[in-house]
DNA sequence: TAAATTTAAGCAAACGTTTGTTTAATTGGT
DNA sequence: ACCAATTAAACAAACGTTTGCTTAAATTTA
């Protein structure tokens, strides 16, 4: 029922390649009067181009496509807002889709969604695929490249922060204060982001003369219920004085349960969470954090799609940020 | 260079009629050697679908579009999961494209890639939109459902809670703990939303015999800074023993607020918040909360794009969960 | 064994655009 | 007044699918 070219074409008593040309503005093919007809009728028509058609011919599209693991993670807004503006000012479209965080059968449907259609380039925020995932997203013949998440295999794109550095400059914050016994808590250590981060805990300890201890780090998922469970674990007489948390929703989480064993933050444990999102200011008494650059890594991203191939491993500096949970011993 | 069905057809020796319904699976049109033959050169040339133009062909898809007012709203992700969980049981797929909050000509644009692809309808996130846009929206022949926002207009097809409901029982949860100096914080008094809280709340207070009072009310768009410049205005000295929030980052905002001025929540100020997410356990004290069901508005959402026209305006019920802000005179 | 039916596959049009090429009309130069 | 150059618009092919219709071969029926 949509009005098309054709109908404009019609109305206006033109042919449909003229109207294409004055609708698309292409001043050098058509004179004033046949352009004042052509707007007028697509005015009266509700003219809506449909845009698929046209890029099934020109064969290229100005849409990039956002594919973010659950809809859950709140530092995932600061990216796709980097994404977003990056986007506007090139002229680019952005929409996005959400995978399952574990289910590869989502993972996968979420992937198709954005392959079979034509999108200029595909941005995977935080997101692990399986390898056949990973393959598909290769099949396609699509730029692409990952945020928020690095791999040991250095052939594939990626920005994101260092993460051992993320972890030394957290607990180094800490040691700085003068703690000794400091945990790492909901911290997965299955993931290259999780065993960088813990290495990186370790040789901050190791470089302040602290033997780490199996026992003060309690890995998870990065959730409020895993940074819950880390300080179940830990317990009220660990003996830890600092806790470097996995992600901030983690360090909420260790604080409310610090708080439910009766132990006061920073009075008697000190946190440093990893993020730095809006949460921190939110939360009392307020997160030190080592701070990420969401934004610019979504900003990174899209030039990354503009730009292929220039550099395939970046990396987004990192800030502590010093607020409430540090106590100096 | 991406492979089409007319390679796979050249590869297998058949007919691209022949490829599209081995593919379909239409199994009554081709026997099961070609079958082998076709699918075996698809994985060959790793072919993957031109959806775009198929959708051309076929004039209908089965992605539906969501369109949010903006990345920072904590309650858009339980919508959304309801959006998603219920369209993947359809078959459909999700999009989500964000608007500026304001900014007429972003909505448009986000508003425009919507309309000029094909979707199978289009929801809309709490979005206001201008007279304009709404136009525009109207003009493409698309389905459509507005989602947690209400209008005057009764026949603009949308989800929400009853907001004069939300606004009488946050007031009466606090009238029943024996408050009678109530405020309604960071609730924005130009929107139907915010009038209708409003007029709840005048009713409550009436309706248990107290004469709500001018300064009780500080308007706001519903954010944490709001929240904190209202309980600013109210300060120390205003008498209030209760707020209500204009929602859980508002209340957050009076919380912290209050801290900082030196008022202990609840002992000193009781608060109820409006939404319910799941920042309301991550705060301390807990907040108690008018709850909204987001999750069912997203469902009922996709449910209304596949039957529309049976009910323009939907309600979805409320509860008043009980938490730590409260306290009981 | 001839006719009727079933099965398997191909032909070609269509969807709504864009754009290279062609044609027709107008203008300018001499 | 004639030819070249410019301007304005139309023609038609192409993009990658789907699908109604046709054709050809194989099978069944009488």
């Amino acid at each position: 029922m949509a009005a098309t070219i054709k109908d404009i074409a019609r109305l206006a008593g033109v042919s449909p390649a003229t109207v294409s040309r004055v609708l698309a503005n292409k001043t050098a093919f058509y004179g004033p009067a046949t352009a004042e007809k052509v707007q007028a009728a697509a005015l009266k028509l509700g003219y809506r181009k449909n845009t698929a058609a046209a890029e099934l011919v020109t064969q290229h599209s100005n849409v990039i496509a956002v594919v973010v693991n659950s809809v859950k993670t709140n530092f995932s807004s600061q990216i796709i807002t980097g994404i977003q503006d990056t986007a506007a000012a090139h002229g680019l479209n952005v929409i996005i889709v959400y995978a399952g965080i574990t289910d590869p059968e989502a993972q996968r449907k979420a992937l198709l969604t954005v392959i079979e259609r034509p999108v200029m380039g595909i941005l995977l925020l935080s997101l692990n695929l399986t390898s056949e995932n990973l393959q598909l997203l290769q099949g396609a013949q699509t730029p692409y490249c990952f945020l928020s998440i690095a791999f040991d295999d250095g052939d594939l794109p990626s920005i994101a922060s260092d993460d051992w550095q993320v972890g030394y400059q957290a607990t180094q914050t800490l040691l700085k204060a003068g703690h000794r016994k400091i945990g790492l808590a909901a911290v997965d250590s299955d993931s290259h982001t999780g065993r960088f981060r813990l290495a990186g805990y370790e040789s901050a300890l190791r470089d302040a003369g602290v033997t780490p201890q199996a026992d003060w780090v309690q890995p998870g998922v990065y959730s409020y219920v895993a940074g819950r469970e880390a300080m179940t674990a830990y317990g009220v007489a660990s003996g830890l004085t600092g806790v470097v948390a996995g992600s901030d929703m983690a360090a909420i989480g260790v604080l409310n349960q610090a708080r439910d064993l009766g132990l006061a933050v920073p009075t008697d444990l000190s946190i440093v969470s990893i993020d730095g999102t809006e949460m921190c200011e939110l939360v009392q008494p307020q997160l030190t954090s080592v701070s990420q650059n969401f934004y610019d890594m979504g900003a990174a991203g899209v030039r990354q799609l503009l730009a292929p191939g220039k550099q395939l491993q970046q990396v987004t500096p990192i800030q502590v940020v010093d607020r409430q949970t540090v106590r100096v011993l």
